[in-house]
DNA sequence: GATCCTCGAGTTCG
DNA sequence: CTCGAGGATC
């Protein structure tokens, strides 16, 4: 978002004129045609921004500005609604810090701050109001602009959570209202069925139908359809949330309303809580946080309301959104921001690699400045180009990751972007293989592969040396201690104390760890050489069949080819690599060196607990490491897997599991969770457990 | 020759 | 985590 407070009034005048016409443009993708361009969140930004604009130049806004209303004209498709008590939004903190300015707000007019504060997940859905006379439903209308809906009774009818008859004491007319929305695994179900349809349309030459972004949109969209029978297909849910109006007596409690409601046949959200005060509050919010990927439906906030609903009349509105209710809502996890130019980052292997540079922007709670974008081919198809606004999200939660430009945005000023040329690192002419994606520095002393390599053989899983990260890497390289990398055997304690930030201690220790790591076992060194297409597995499969670092030197390419798993391609790349002098030297001095492998463990023979199986671990674990679970399942004579496939044996899960969780699910593979892997690994768990064990 | 699976390589932030 | 590509399998 630009900064507002920065802007002249000439500025604000011209960016407020931009917005919102590119915000009544997706007012009405989304509110008629159902097919938005840009994620909700994006959205917002620029609602925020035409709120930030007309909050400093209120002489700006004008009467057609989407912010003067809450929502668009309806679908004339279906007949209108007008409801009787307007369904109206609700004001939204970002920070803890806007979250107590609202506490203070309501508790100067309740005249006290102790007052109970009902929460509830704010579920991304659409929100609907229900009308019932005499114990039926009679009409369903979607929130529409807030005062006039449309008329969505029949569709709704489908919906087995919304009760078609009340049990109980009903009032005699009255209206709930709620959120439809779709869970996140009916969601994937609906997704893989349209896709498999496809692929039948396909075959006969049909367009494929359109796949939904997300549950939400899903949601909306089936409530929508012409057919009801098309609506009943669909895996919706309604959590009501509010009593709208009723003829008659109600509970003077928010929680003791939604409890009168559940026992009159409503689904009523679990999650709801009653909170003392403030301090509760922000505990449960902070536990949503973490919580929240857990639930089998999309959240994006939680909201807050007053619990005593006598006070609600007496608190009253500011414009359109009540003083005793707000919406906390969760950083979003997907974020616009300018996209200032393409660089490209030059691998281990030669190979170039494209990474946006952005403008700083916090996407799920972290500073995103770069992200990759993986190949030119990728940048073609996305249409991504330099000084672009574009949507960046973090993929799996941590890894940012480029979605797309906002083409709605785009000025002429920015420059489509192609790989150049030269090499970054050294200026040698790149090539690219006809059949690949990548495009490669030729150059095999090309400065950039070289540090590359250098903390490749240094990392973790290869030589593991203590002290030696990416910085000291470049600082060896950059004083010529590290022309390759044998040659950090040679290193001396004298050598590493001439250069800058290095003392006697710290050189003891790395001294210290490159000895050490002289004794890893022999996969690890393989895997450490940096040879093309030999990762660790195939590093291991390498080391069964050499038994020694020399034997490298005298491999046939044929011979290789025997070893299951190293094909044609695989082979070739290591009998070139052992062919070239420079790399025979490398071998030799690390010997030399008395860098000696070990030989790896042979596999367990039988026996183990996990003999024959495939194991796959994801999320984060309580008590051990990653690399721990691993070795565990490797101990107990199992393979690990990197990802779930029919293969796959059982998923091992922590926290905050994601698409592999979902897929197990999908394919019906077993999930254990960490304790009963450890049972199983521990014994079996048909073992019979000896009565002295706790 | 097509399809499924597995592996390799590059990836960001704190 | 994601993509691309190599290898195995039918």
């Amino acid at each position: 978002m630009a900064d507002v407070s920065a802007m002249t009034q000439y500025e604000a005048r011209l960016r407020s004129e931009e917005l919102r016409s590119v915000i009544n443009y997706h007012n009405r993708l989304y509110y008629e045609l159902d097919r938005p361009e840009i994620p909700d969140p994006v959205y917002d930004e620029l609602m925020n921004e035409l709120r930030a604009i007309e909050g400093r130049f209120p002489e700006l806004i004008t009467p057609d500005s989407p912010t003067q209303r809450t929502g668009a004209a309806p679908l004339t498709t279906f007949d209108v609604v007008e409801h009787r008590v307007p369904l109206l939004s609700l004001s939204n903190c970002f920070t803890e810090a806007e979250l107590q300015a609202w506490h203070r707000r309501a508790a100067e007019r309740v005249g006290s701050d102790a007052f109970q504060i009902t929460t509830e997940p704010k579920i991304d859905g659409l929100a609907i109001a229900l009308v019932y006379e005499k114990g039926r439903f009679v009409q369903g209308a979607t929130r529409g602009d807030g005062f006039r809906g449309e008329n969505v009774t029949e569709n709704l009818r489908t919906i087995t959570t919304i009760p078609k008859t009340l049990t109980g004491e009903v009032p005699e007319q009255f209206e709930v209202r709620g959120e439809v929305y779709m869970s996140k695994s009916g969601f994937e179900l609906m997704n893989a069925g349209i896709g498999e349809q496809n692929i039948e349309r396909d075959r006969q030459g049909r367009r494929p139908l359109p796949l939904y972004a997300n549950p939400r949109n899903a949601a909306a969209g089936s409530v929508r359809q012409k057919d009801p029978s098309v609506t009943a297909g669909r895996p919706l849910a309604m959590y009501i949330y509010q009593l709208g109006w009723c003829d008659g007596p109600r509970p003077d409690s928010h929680h003791e309303t939604l409890q009168w409601l559940a026992a009159m046949g409503f689904a009523v959200n679990p999650e709801m809580r009653l909170h003392p005060g403030l301090e509760d509050v922000h505990k449960r919010i902070d536990w949503w946080g973490q919580q929240r990927e857990r639930l089998d439906y999309d959240i994006d906030g939680v909201v807050l309301k007053l619990d005593d609903t006598r006070e609600w009349d007496r608190l009253g509105y500011v414009g359109r959104e009540p003083r005793w209710a707000t919406a906390f809502k969760f950083p979003p996890q997907q974020r616009t921001t300018r996209l200032r130019k393409i660089e490209v980052n030059v691998g281990r292997t030669g190979v170039l690699t494209p990474f946006a540079v952005l403008e700083p922007v916090v996407v799920g709670g972290a500073t995103v400045s770069m992200a990759t974008l993986h190949n030119e081919g990728d940048i073609r198809r996305k249409d991504i180009r330099e000084g672009d606004t574009v949507i960046v999200q973090r993929a799996g939660e941590v890894i940012p990751q480029v979605v797309g430009p906002v083409l709605s945005l785009r000025t002429g000023e920015e420059r489509e972007w192609s790989m150049p040329a030269e090499c970054p690192a050294c200026g040698t002419a790149v090539s690219r293989e006809e059949s690949e994606a990548a495009y490669y520095c030729p150059n095999g002393s090309c400065p950039a592969q070289q540090i590359r390599m250098i903390e490749h053989f240094v990392s973790r899983g290869a030589m593991d040396i203590e002290g030696l990260g990416e910085r000291m890497a470049y600082t060896l390289f950059d004083a010529g201690l590290a022309t390759d990398v044998a040659a950090i055997y040679d290193l001396t304690a004298d050598n590493l104390m001439a250069l800058p930030g290095i003392k006697e201690k710290g050189a003891a220790n790395l001294i210290r760890g490159i000895e050490a790591s002289k004794q890893r076992p022999l996969p690890n060194v393989l895997f450490a050489l940096g040879i093309r297409h030999v990762g660790f597995e195939t590093a291991r499969l390498l080391a069964e069949h050499l038994g020694s670092l020399e034997a490298l030197l005298q491999v046939d390419a044929e011979k290789l080819q025997e070893i299951g798993g190293i094909g044609p391609v695989v082979a070739a790349s290591i009998a070139g690599w052992a062919q070239r002098p420079e790399n025979r030297d490398i071998v030799r001095r690390l010997v030399e060196h008395g860098v000696n492998p070990t030989q790896a463990r042979a596999v367990s023979a039988n026996g183990g607990p996990l003999e024959g199986l495939t194991v796959v671990v994801t999320g984060r674990l309580e008590t051990m490491s990653r690399g721990e679970a691993e070795e565990l399942i490797r101990a107990g004579g199992g393979k690990v897997g990197n990802a779930v496939t029919k293969g796959t044996s059982f998923l091992v899960v922590g926290a905050d599991a994601g698409s592999k969780l979902v897929k197990a699910q999908q394919l019906g593979t077993r999930v254990l969770d960490e304790e009963a892997f450890r049972r199983l690994v521990a014994g079996g768990e048909e073992s019979v457990e000896p009565p002295s064990s706790a």
